[in-house]
DNA sequence: AAACAAATTGCAAACGTTTGCATAAATCTT
DNA sequence: AAGATTTATGCAAACGTTTGCAATTTGTTT
């Protein structure tokens, strides 16, 4: 900060031009001649001229400023550090970058709940993203009916109000259950918390796939994090034994917790048990034995979000989409 | 947004005062009567008002917003997805939550490299946390330089001019590899990049501990990533065989495509190979066998580096500071 | 060359806060 | 009870942009 920092007026000043044509000019409007233009936009360079975007904001009543929430629940041990949320979160800046937008992160429990009031009547942000639906909606619904321009990371068949971008969770669970049959599974576990919005409709796909295989479902209902999963898949096999011979679970992380309490007593992945997880992390390659996943397509998601985020900014009304998902087959549930 | 955004002057039009007593009501300024103070602050809850932060930052000149940029090489395939860069940003927002601030997430390839005149100047943030040193520092360094306040999460050994916070990381690459020796390894391979900033601090760490031992060092330069990670190790059995039975790794997720590698070929970990890692992610203790890691205290660093921020705004020189590591002692190492 | 149209630029008023200073009301002094 | 303090409020000017409108310059037509 060599000086005090230059305004648009000193920039006029030297040019010798008002700042209304400084202004345009730096717009790239084209009322101005462009000859102008081209030696203003140079001047600036010249002499890293940079917007005072509170004035602007404040003269436009527009931030270009998208805020990211991260949506847990509060009474899940899924926590900030998940490496698919961040995933997302990573994804989802790329994606606004490239609209020009600024992404301003937050948890849920920022300030307040009201998020209308907090980001939006505030001018801290022109719309949000969502990440997560979370067991109640009740927060987003609030948003949304208080006319925030909002969208959702979820489960895209939930009914709501508002648009709602995700992978067909359902297809996910299905087609996971099935690739495990055709594998020769027979006795199938459902990993995971099927009260979860998302994770319920994969629940309901590993139920339609193995009612139609005429197998036995068998849901062990955890809290979606790994350590939970060890336990619950440890508990198992001490009160029961091996009961099963695969496991379709809801995501890699609560994946990578089964096969770790499997390993520890010298079951075989995937020989005695195959598995499959959902989300396809970084990890799921690297693991040993490489873990079957359901490949999620977050940059297309991010993309997404964001062109329907401007769009309601837009005032066009949007819908719901999903994206496509993929079954990356590696070895926990080859044989 | 049922009718048009309220603001200052409705209130004060409500409640029969100027909107200077309105705004100092709201702030809690003493010169206001506490009595007339707490009338407004209820008035202003009840009609969900909430400040134009646009103006404000316009008035006051401060954003209380915190720029972070993650910091990647542009010549290594570390991705914005490495699950220890996002557990630091996370721990972030949480750290400056706390203190009231915001935090705007950016990628080092946003709008200029300029990040004095992109954050600063233009009153998007008032403070800047720079998450990795990367090869080069010349970017911080201009920062720095043209007087932002500035903090960065890197190796706080390195001269500089500006504050770094982060673990001993020759601490830790020695703790690792005494630890590794001490379970009767005798050659110990390093596993990562010296030619990074906080890497190069792990590996004098490793060389210090394992020329102390009379043993003989032996570095495999890669990318810090896994699939480099895995091929490195993979190519190095296939040219030499098995030549090392430790392997002190840079970070955790290097360590897991070593680990993978060794499996393939059923090298027992720990066995025949003994293995340690860097950062202690939440996969280390998932994954079979559990990692051996050394643990950096993310969440001290991040309160540590929103104080250092908060001390330089409100003028105070600080300096760099080293946060304590701690091994983590679990399968991979223990023979 | 006058009258008109088109292309450029400038004027000045917002946008909604905060805050130094002046004022008014309440309390204290003597 | 009138001045001197202290306490509580209001006035009005900033903060740095953007933009409708007016004004000027330039080019075109008759």
């Amino acid at each position: 900060m060599n000086d005090r920092k230059l305004k648009l007026a000193d920039l006029a000043k030297l040019a010798g031009v008002s700042t209304s044509t400084v202004s345009r000019a730096l717009n790239d409007n084209p009322l101005i001649k462009q000859e102008t233009r081209d030696k203003l936009q140079q001047l600036a360079k010249k002499h890293n001229f940079s917007l005072n975007t509170a004035a602007s904001r404040l003269r436009t009543q527009k931030t270009n400023v998208v805020a990211v929430i991260i949506n847990l629940d509060g009474d899940t041990e899924q926590s900030i550090n998940d490496p698919f949320l961040l995933k997302i979160v990573g994804e989802i800046n790329l994606a606004l970058n490239k609209f020009g937008l600024e992404l301003l992160l937050s948890n849920s429990f920022m300030a307040s709940d009201d998020w209308a009031n907090y980001f939006i009547n505030s001018r801290r942000a022109d719309g949000i993203i969502v990440v997560g639906q979370g067991k109640s909606q009740a927060n987003i619904e609030a948003a949304a009916s208080a006319g925030v321009p909002l969208v959702v990371w979820g489960d895209p068949k939930t009914p709501s109000s508002y648009p709602i971008v995700g992978s067909d969770n359902y297809l996910g669970g299905r087609i996971a259950t099935e690739h495990l049959l055709s594998n020769g599974a027979k006795n199938i576990l459902f990993l995971g918390d099927p009260g979860h919005a998302e994770i319920s409709e994969r629940h309901r796909g590993y139920l339609d796939a193995i009612n139609e295989a005429k197998a036995t479902p068998h849901v062990v209902s955890i809290d979606i994090t790994s350590s939970a999963a060890y336990k619950g898949i440890n508990q198992l096999l001490v009160e029961k034994g091996l009961c099963f011979d695969g496991i379709m679970a809801c995501s890699d992380m609560v994946a990578f917790g089964a096969m770790k309490a499997l390993k520890e007593r010298y079951i075989s992945i995937p020989n005695d048990v195959a598995l499959v997880g959902f989300d396809d992390i970084a990890m799921a390659d690297i693991s040993h034995p490489s873990l079957s996943s359901i490949k999620q397509n977050t940059q297309r998601a991010s993309v997404i979000l964001v062109e329907k985020l401007l769009a309601q900014l837009a005032g066009q009304s949007v819908e719901s989409q999903v994206v496509e998902i993929e079954l990356v087959n590696r070895q926990s549930s080859q044989r």
